[in-house]
DNA sequence: GTCCTGATAGACT
DNA sequence: GTCTATCAGGACC
């Protein structure tokens, strides 16, 4: 698998974070475990602008312990916890910029069964990966991918397979930071149309 | 729609 | 040490 869909090297992820965020979706991740491995389409993100963002983790450029990585080099996981759930952000902007991407769905690629194995419980297949909680633990994601590249196993993203390279991208305001004044606002998430692993 | 869960970092005393 | 908000999710109605 990681020959048939190598990861993407360091100048794709240097591009301006908006970009970025649209440039993703499409792309397969992949995380190895013990249990095997797992891959998904990233079909939603929301982009995070660091200082001028008042929703952002980095506002005000706060460094910090949890938001150290986003202040290093682009294309490196940036994760954290909301309540019981891990969140997994894609490293984006340049060195002392700390931006980044949520990624908010995924619909599931490749070893379905043990995204199914994660994610006992569900109703729908489109309920295992359609949240950011939700597709962190189908694949398996934790808290130890914190700072790992995506550039290399076990964890990484790889180029649009052919059947996804083509699609329309929606765009609209981001989830879930209504406190958060003008920023909440920003069209700053988007998506591919019709697809049916958007989180709502 | 409402309510409850409960990990972690960050702010505060 | 203690308090509290958080880039949700699930169970319920």
């Amino acid at each position: 698998m990681i020959k048939l869909h190598p990861p993407l090297p360091t100048s794709f992820y240097e591009k301006q974070t908006l970009d970025l965020a649209q440039a993703l979706l499409g792309c397969v991740l992949w995380k190895e475990t013990e249990e095997g491995l797992a891959g998904g389409i990233i079909v939603e993100t929301e982009a995070y602008k660091g200082p001028e963002d008042r929703a952002a983790h980095s506002y005000n450029n706060r460094r910090t312990k949890r938001t150290e990585v986003m202040f290093g080099p682009s294309g490196n996981a940036y994760m954290y916890t909301m309540h019981t759930h891990n969140l997994f952000n894609v490293v984006s902007g340049p060195i002392d910029k700390p931006e980044a991407i949520l990624v908010r769905g995924i619909e599931p690629y490749y070893n379905q069964e043990l995204m199914r194995k994660r994610r006992p419980n569900v109703k729908t297949p489109y309920q295992m990966t359609n949240g950011p909680g939700k597709l962190t633990k189908a694949l398996g994601i934790t808290l130890q991918d914190y700072g790992h590249t995506l550039k290399e196993p076990p964890l990484w993203i790889s180029h649009k397979p052919k059947e996804f390279m083509s699609f329309s991208i929606k765009s609209g305001p981001r989830i879930g930071i209504d406190n958060s004044g003008a920023a909440k606002d920003y069209p700053w998430r988007f998506w591919i149309d019709n697809n049916k692993y958007i989180s709502r």
